[in-house]
DNA sequence: TGTACATCAGTGAACGCGCGTTCACTGATGTAC
DNA sequence: TGTACATCAGTGAACGCGCGTTCACTGATGTAC
């Protein structure tokens, strides 16, 4: 093969990364090797670590990326309600409890269990927190406030997480479906009590 | 070593069982290789393809287990709550969200990961269809329900779950806890609505 | 601008490791007479 | 009840596999003069 320009080293550099993390937010940091990355971009394994010190550098860098892409996709819908005139909070829960496309996959999910902090993850544990922070942030700073008081909002954030979770590990059941209901009901009356302040 | 009575090879399979389903708990099936297990018993690998024919096979039973064990903490703690005469609901929530213990992990979250469809683990996923459902049947069994509509303890329900999540993912920074506080404040919340019925 | 040489991105095979699982073996248990 | 033999729970080593990582090698790129 022989040298690449630099240019070009740069540019495999970030199809590697870009693989990455759209292949961990699909199928979780375990569920990928390093020989599938390199495959998914056309190349072999062992120019991997021209680029990267390990896999734990590559996975804390890729879980970055997606809470990156989940928080500009949450800025893009409360932006999107705006203008329609709906309540953000009330216009994303539904949004987030019908996306089903494991490309699409909550990074609060597919990370949470590499994040668990007794492996020697750190740098992963810190990207987590780090973008799970930044998407609570965004999620209670459009919630309606009704003087001062985000309880409603904070529950419905942790609600719409504990849902995913339970939709993937008991799959689409009656009483799943019935939940669904449940907290879109809650986010519609969130939006409710601030047409009424 | 020779053959062992049939009733010491009986004890020997549940405390295999009992071994599996105590370290699947705390550091989740992946987390745990039969070596482990069987090690944790004072035993040796061989002997394990005499009463489990996988790994797999195991952890299915570990789950309905665990989920087992789960479901009658619940069951006792609403009794308690009831002989105190607080509301059921109120009482299990906040013990829930402060519970930090490995060893007492919500099987909720310990096997969600494990239990994602696309992987041939069919029992296990099933295992925790079943758990699950029988959790949230307890749980809602004890809401308040002012007028059959349970809308509030199926968020709260959803909500705990969540939680616990972003908790393991992220840590216990500020905003994880004004998280657990918002929850607690609901489902105590949830008690006053109940009490004035 | 042209030439000689060092650099280093990517290749493809190999290494070491831990895993789930298999297997020949042992000898006390259970059974048939 | 006692004896002969088949059974099979548990041992400990081995197997095959996939993984993360390393390494000698190639040859185009970048650099020094």
């Amino acid at each position: 093969m022989g040298r690449v320009s630099r240019e070009q080293a740069d540019e495999n550099r970030a199809r590697i990364l870009a693989s990455a993390a759209r292949l961990f937010r699909a199928q979780g940091i375990d569920g990928v090797s390093v020989a599938d990355i390199m495959r998914d971009c056309g190349m072999t394994v062992g120019g991997f670590y021209r680029h990267f010190t390990s896999k734990e550098d590559l996975a804390a860098q890729a879980v970055s990326a997606v809470f990156a892409q989940a928080s500009a996709a949450w800025d893009k819908a409360f932006e999107a309600a705006g203008k329609r005139n709906e309540n953000a909070v009330a216009a994303l829960v539904p949004r987030y409890l019908g996306n089903r496309r494991a490309a699409h996959r909550c990074p609060l999910l597919a990370f949470a269990p590499h994040a668990d902090g007794d492996e020697t993850a750190a740098a992963v544990a810190q990207a987590y927190a780090a973008g799970a922070g930044r998407l609570y942030e965004q999620f209670i700073g459009q919630a309606p406030g009704a003087q001062g008081d985000d309880t409603d909002a904070m529950v419905l954030f942790a609600a719409m997480i504990g849902y995913r979770v339970l939709e993937q590990g008991a799959g689409r059941t009656d009483w799943v479906r019935a939940l669904e209901a449940a907290i879109n009901q809650k986010s519609a009356a969130l939006d409710a009590a601030s047409t009424d302040a």
